[in-house]
RNA sequence: GGCGGCAUAGCCAAGUGGCCUAAGGCGCUUGAUUGCAAAUCAAGUAUUCUCCAGUUCGAAUCUGGAUGCCGCCUCCA
């Protein structure tokens, strides 16, 4: 499986090679833990996993890095506003940590309901103040930065290549500068690594001042080499973190380490609600308990997201919504029908060599994957196949391929059910359905409608045909 | 003002020069099957890819312009 994919940087497919032989290194910009993350903001978790997953696949293992982060990120002007967490801790009367305890608990319930494998670490930017303040000294040292009073800037002079992930100019951000410039910086574009405020409530003392927090991109960078190394293979995030955050995690991290950092970076796009821009005042920014409350599980969701690219917008409607559901359920049924007529021990002795219609299928949904990620292209591959089977002339030898192909499509997509473990055997269901039988016969309904009941309760789906009664487990 | 992206049927969405008289899903319509229901099967559902002008033997796919939407230049997936 050679995959293909989507640099930013080069802005280009390139056939990916990691940088050790047969691993891959990745780190992921992760959610800032001051409020519940809202389904757009899970585009980019459930695309992170998913290219885990493909990498697996693919036969790679997979170091998975996702940063917290909890401190630091102002929301308004880079210089005079407000830390977020410390805004949102004001707002609910507590203190800062319980609001990143409460939401971080959120933020991996969340994840396991969307069927995310977890990271191998989650680092919390707090935790690592010790290695920023390394790294910060580091760049003093070098001469990437200066520092004035007790904040420290780095100097984007001094890095011949910013500008070069998100394709602006020097010349032009400073012309552009829609902010009062901070007088402070010798250039617009420096941006802090180190900040003092006696106010703040989430402070360190440490060699700048008694009274210091970290700049917005130092965390990623000090964090990422401390768990990945100073050169690795995949960082992700969602469009909006190309410039600034990534642009001076380049320079800041090749200037502090002199050599290259990462090798492909990679952007989801937004996910946008009827056509428009999702946001909190738009009341359009739904949460997965928004979309419980419609009837919608977040594996749903998570289909949904599968069903477009992960560099287009993707437009989310309550109705692509049903649709997404709908389909779901169809694959979903269409696996415990096969569960019924084969199972996975004669799936796994397939050998995908027969030609058939679903060895097809089969490379048809891997080149999709390998093609950066395209899984509206990969999913396609199997609803034929589905059609196919239902029409019912479909040998042992088939079956057993497309329970295969499903369950391998499952290790990716990770959005088939876990099957309901029924109470009843086998030859208990056949006797019940049986005495239904007896009971049509007789024109006895009510008594048939009330076993074919107890029978659905028991997680059995019946289904009348021209050719008898079949059953399967759902 | 600068940088980047998107625009395909009722909805979601692949495809990015000829195999496209446009994949797949959902929905809808009609027929079959059925005690009922569900499920399933069959047929149909864009002569056309936002608009205009070009390039080309040939364009949804390339170029220019227009319009609309999204992202970034302030934290944000």
């Amino acid at each position: 499986m050679d995959l293909h994919l989507y640099n930013t940087y080069s802005r280009k497919k390139e056939a990916f090679q990691p940088i050790e032989d047969g691993v891959v290194r990745m780190y992921h910009c992760g959610p800032t833990v001051y409020q519940r993350p809202h389904i757009g903001n899970y585009r980019a978790f459930v695309f992170a996993d998913l290219l885990r997953r493909v990498l697996e696949i693919a036969g790679y293992e997979v170091i998975q890095v996702m940063n917290l982060t909890d401190v630091g990120h102002l929301q308004d002007d880079a210089d005079q506003g407000e830390d977020k967490l410390e805004a949102q801790a004001r707002k609910e009367q507590v203190d800062p940590w319980q609001i990143v305890a409460k939401v971080s608990a959120q933020f991996f319930a969340d994840l396991e309901a969307l069927g995310v494998q977890p990271a191998h670490h989650y680092p919390r930017a707090t935790d690592h103040i010790e290695e920023m303040v390394e790294m910060i000294q580091l760049l003093l040292e070098k001469g990437h930065a200066y520092q004035v009073g007790e904040n420290i800037y780095f100097d984007v002079h001094s890095f011949p290549h910013y500008g070069k992930l998100s394709g602006n100019r020097l010349d032009e951000l400073e012309a552009g500068a829609r902010l009062a410039i901070n007088p402070e910086k010798k250039h617009p574009a420096d941006f802090a690594l180190w900040k003092s405020d006696a106010k703040h409530l989430m402070k360190w003392e440490t060699v700048f001042g008694p009274h210091g927090y970290p700049g917005w991109h130092i965390e990623c960078s000090a964090m990422a080499r401390k768990y990945l190394g100073e050169h690795f293979d995949i960082h992700t995030g969602g469009e909006d973190n190309v410039f600034p955050h990534h642009e001076c995690e380049i320079a800041q991290s090749c200037s502090a380490w002199d050599g290259p950092f990462v090798n492909l970076w990679m952007h989801t796009k937004f996910l946008q609600v009827d056509g428009g821009k999702m946001g909190k005042s738009l009341g359009n920014a739904y949460s997965l308990d928004d979309l419980a409350a419609r009837g919608f599980s977040a594996l749903d969701f998570r289909f949904l997201l599968l069903r477009g690219h992960y560099r287009s917008p993707l437009n989310f409607t309550w109705e692509a919504m049903q649709g997404a559901q709908e389909a779901r359920k169809n694959l979903n049924d269409w696996r415990n029908r096969l569960l019924a007529v084969t199972d996975e021990k004669q799936a796994q002795a397939v050998d995908w060599r027969s030609g058939s219609a679903i060895c097809q299928a089969r490379k048809t949904f891997l080149a999709a994957l390998a093609d950066d990620l395209n899984t509206p292209e990969a999913l396609a591959a199997l609803f034929p196949l589905r059609n196919a089977f239902l029409q019912g002339h479909w040998s042992g030898a088939e079956n057993a391929e497309a329970l295969a192909l499903l369950l391998q499509a499952n290790q990716v997509f990770a959005f088939l059910q876990q099957q309901e473990s029924s109470t009843l055997s086998d030859e208990e269901v056949e006797a019940l359905i049986a005495a239904r039988g007896e009971a049509r016969l007789a024109k006895d309904f009510a008594r048939a409608d009330a076993l074919r009941d107890e029978l659905s309760a028991a997680g059995i789906i019946l289904e009348d045909t021209a050719e008898g009664v079949q059953w399967f487990r759902s």
